[in-house]
DNA sequence: GTGAAAGCGCTAACAC
DNA sequence: GTGTTAGCGCTTTCAC
């Protein structure tokens, strides 16, 4: 069915060892020999097995991608941007979904199905540092987003604390005083949702402003349906609305602008809203998204380079890597200040 | 470093045939053996080398997903559920973006960088039928959303001529005359606007309307940005301004819907909008994107399945399959009735 | 400049 | 029930 070298050595008339330099291109071939060789090659259809050349290297040149979920915007487009710096340094990307269980993630780190990959770039969400690292044996990994490790991964994020912190000095300058936060996870490990709950609560605190636990809303996901659900139900609480809400990813915010047009709010008249992720959504949404905006090309480079580092220098002693990456404050439509 | 089964065999005192054996699960071991081994392989932690296993079968367990963008809503939902599925019959995902480009299309379905993969899926944009099936010589291909093919491809798609015309009609029926259409792509190859314009001409001869030029706006990408783009371009035009639009996808609805609002157009009542796709950011738009929503889990486990029979009985002498799956109008706030 | 052959780690056919 | 070994297709050392 398919050729092998061997089938070209022989139609060519040479040695495998031959063909082998010239399929690669290294090593001295005689002028005429490449020609004759490069006829067989062509005419027999001839493609490397991978997973010959690979045994053979003892690499693979697959690096694994393990998200949470791939649908939704946010991991859309680091996804994309990933595969998309994987390509430039002649890496395939596997992609993996956990969907956020703890089994998922524990097994994709450890390997148990198996050593494919070169390296692994993971976005934990069941998993705290501590187990990401315990069960990252096998393979360099990168982790994306987590609470700074303690162990033995490198890891890539913005700086969640003082972005939150920024998003929400914006509101209270903006005139805002009853603040909500949207997307709390008391079931996730990874840390983000703390992270911004943090920064919230100091913007809060240095402003003088009151902390109001009613104004904390915990979802279940982090999409639209989700944020929804948590500005409806700030709404139909007893305690006074608020006049603004950080939403803790842009999905979030998205669905309580949904639920504040239901409502009959004016955005941001009634009520300014805050997002995080910058997803193209909200760039046109109506009004446009006010959002901290993670620079997700830097976050999907800098997480290629670790793993780059890892993978071709593995015992550099290099300790592991904390990187931060840069975020802004996007102001838009959803934020202007309260009239 | 990493462990082989040879250093497991050699530490439980047995041959490496029946380390395998307990791997694998398969072959008699005697219980006492098993634990041995067992043990053996936990203290090294042992992990199989999936290159070597691919080499021996013949065959990696892997599929490639080739489509033109991955941070496109749509795509990003499809490829997720590709990944599940593939999940569920034990198969790995390698994506590749080709953002269009037909060298990079050609590259992946001919296998120039090699064979690796199982079975591929492909979404292409700028290769016809031809040359698709022309360049598909490695591994079994099933498209995505293309023409009917001549050659050797199966294919899974929705009805687009029918659904166009259907959405069309929608509109139609509301009481609209001056029904623009937003999403030519006179460079694109795969047929998939050819066959909705086509749908959208057809629903509108068969009502008696008049099918005007200047209302069929042509588009470079199929982003938000670009149906913002085509809308200010219908509404600058000299001609009387359209009643309502269908986009051919969400995201040129999405634009335009935008530019409406800028505009001071109120949606429905000035405009109605029709998408395509169905991409959760519609159903959470203001007001909500009447679409058509094609069964996108269906494409997915479809395309799936064919994969698997063409993988699995390569030879049954099955010729290509033209699946077309089920699609319904999804009708929402942005296309009511003209009061 | 080219050929012969070892060996990457695994599975399974063949022995016993 | 377990050991021995050939061979998957490739790269590369060693020889000429």
């Amino acid at each position: 069915m398919s050729s092998r070298l061997k089938d070209v050595a022989a139609l060519a008339g040479v040695s495998v060892r031959t063909v082998s330099n010239v399929v690669s291109g290294s090593g001295h071939v005689a002028e005429a020999t490449r020609q004759r060789v490069q006829q067989a090659l062509d005419e027999l259809g001839y493609r490397p097995n991978l997973a010959a050349r690979n045994l053979r290297a003892g690499r693979t040149g697959l690096i694994g991608l393990v998200v949470p979920e791939l649908y939704s915007p946010y991991f859309g487009e680091l996804a994309s941007l990933i595969v998309e710096a994987a390509q430039q340094r002649s890496w395939t990307v596997i992609i993996d979904q956990t969907f956020g269980d703890a089994e998922a993630e524990r097994r994709l780190l450890d390997g148990t199905q198996g050593r494919l990959v070169d390296g692994l770039i993971i976005s934990p969400w069941a998993l705290g540092p501590e187990e990401v690292t315990t069960h990252a044996r096998n393979a360099p990994v990168v982790l994306l987003g987590e609470r700074p490790p303690r162990g033995l991964a490198d890891r890539v994020a913005v700086d969640n604390v003082l972005a939150a912190d920024e998003a929400t000095t914006h509101l209270l300058e903006a005139g805002r005083r009853r603040i909500a936060a949207i997307g709390i996870q008391p079931h996730l490990r990874n840390g983000t949702a703390d992270q911004r709950l943090t920064g919230y609560r100091t913007a809060l605190r240095r402003a003088g402003a009151a902390v109001d636990d009613a104004l904390e809303r915990p979802v279940r996901e982090l999409h639209r349906e989700d944020g929804a659900q948590a500005m409806a139900a700030l709404l139909d609480a007893p305690s006074a609305a608020p006049d603004a809400v950080f939403a803790f990813t842009d999905e979030l915010a998205l669905g309580a602008l949904h639920v504040a047009h239901e409502r009959g709010l004016r955005v941001p008249e009634d009520l300014a809203v805050v997002g995080f992720d910058d997803i193209e959504d909200g760039r046109y949404a109506q009004p446009t998204l006010t959002t901290v905006a993670p620079d997700k090309q830097q976050l999907a480079e800098r997480a290629l380079q670790c793993l780059a580092d890892r993978i071709y220098s593995p015992d550099n002693g290099v300790p592991p890597l904390d990187i931060v990456v840069p975020h802004r404050l996007e102001v838009r439509g959803s934020s202007a200040p309260k009239a």
